[in-house]
DNA sequence: CGCTGTATTGAGTAGGATCAATCTACGTGG
DNA sequence: CCACGTAGATTGATCCTACTCAATACAGCG
């Protein structure tokens, strides 16, 4: 599945993890090496910054393996995670001449690069291409809407469920068989500014999970859901 | 300025409040006449909803005056304004095919009403169109990651002055002269449910700032802000 | 001119932050 | 292969911000 198989063997989309979910599934054979030919593979290293706030906003980028999440600083040092991304998701939109916050890989992780003129380009060559982007974007502000929700009224123990539950979903999307391990390449921290909380409070709450029989923890990034209905219930959204 | 001398004077997109910083603005005469056959135009009271939660999204708003809010309830009554929304500003995008918030008149509000499917034609067909739509996503995008810092790192002074400087630099984009005249139509309940405080807490940092000269509150839904310096620099975003 | 809904102010509490002390996993080098 | 060192994670104790509940003030309206 995602495969293409009308691509010449030496394309490097041919293989492409995140095939036919990526953006780039809307294009036809022609535009897609057109657009490949200005695309390059990104290989990073955990904890390796793509771009930073303020840096122009020149590059798109297609997310094939790994982890990357997205934060903003504030003078005094309080941190944002504004959003993690996983497998087949994009980053880079930006609105203005200059990205607005930085994006960092949380694992090892690998991405195609785009320059963002070009895609540009593409957007006004092909509809399909426009539309998914758009969709894309929409879908991006409705995950943050949500976010907003959550930020705004849910307790610690809800926003972890619903932390839970969201990087279940997500990583779950392509991967066979529905069991409920849940990678958590993130740390802690990351968490608890992605959740606008302590470390500390995600430790207890996450412990809590664990005293109730809700989840178990495999290893220090590796849990399993065992109780999938009670953990929904609690998430609330 | 924001006029459309070109129209037809019975054209009503000829006066319209928002001309030019609209998306129909990227639209050239034919196409927006044609476009303005199937908008029609809506008159809300304070208070009136637009649409509901789960609503079928077949609808695309142009807020030409007023103020709308967009909120989500959890079934224990739990609310979240997930944003408020000033003339010029678009309203109605979504990704999926039923509406993800409950959009209600602040207000009294007018707005100028197209059919989604029709929007999207057009986005086909104009690829100024298009792009501008995308843009304009992409800016409620940033915006509403900046509310994640907001909501996820911010003190209740903190959002507070966030909030009033926000509302001052959207609701001064068109009219004349920088004062500090902040209209308020919201109520402080509003207030507090899209920052994630209680009303009283609002009322409260909002009193606090009034204490430090900060702010002069004219009446109920109108303020002043006396030093703007200070203000922005609490707003910290 | 009182009535009603909204806003403000007050008192007490609780949920989560902070500060601090282990504990654990993992990488490094002997 | 094991001992050690370090960074991240967990747990504990205390504090503080913002919430809740409650009383009062105020504005708009019949």
């Amino acid at each position: 599945m995602g495969r293409r198989p009308d691509l010449d063997w030496s394309h490097a989309c041919r293989d492409c993890a995140v095939g036919t979910s990526a953006v780039c599934s809307t294009l036809d054979v022609t535009a897609l090496a057109d657009l490949r030919n200005q695309g390059s593979s990104i290989q990073l290293a955990a904890g390796q910054p793509l771009f930073h706030q303020g840096d122009p906003a020149d590059r798109t980028f297609s997310l094939t393996s790994g982890v990357v999440k997205l934060y903003s600083v504030l003078p005094d040092g309080r941190r944002q995670v504004i959003a993690f991304h996983f497998p087949g998701e994009f980053i880079g939109f930006s609105p203005s001449e200059d990205y607005h916050c930085t994006a960092e890989a949380v694992s090892a992780a690998t991405l195609c690069r785009f320059e963002t003129g070009r895609f540009e380009q593409f957007a006004r060559s092909s509809d399909e291409f426009a539309r998914s982007r758009h969709e894309r974007v929409a879908r991006d502000l409705v995950a943050a809407q949500t976010r907003a929700m959550v930020l705004g009224q849910a307790t610690a123990r809800e926003r972890l469920a619903h932390f839970l539950c969201d990087v279940h979903r997500r990583s779950q999307a392509r991967p066979a068989g529905a069991s409920g391990i849940v990678p958590l390449p993130m740390s802690r921290s990351d968490i608890a500014e992605y959740l606008g909380l302590a470390k500390e409070t995600v430790s207890r709450e996450l412990s809590a999970l664990r005293a109730t029989g809700i989840v178990r923890t495999i290893s220090r990034n590796l849990l399993e859901i065992r109780d999938m209905e009670r953990l929904r219930r609690l998430a609330i959204v």
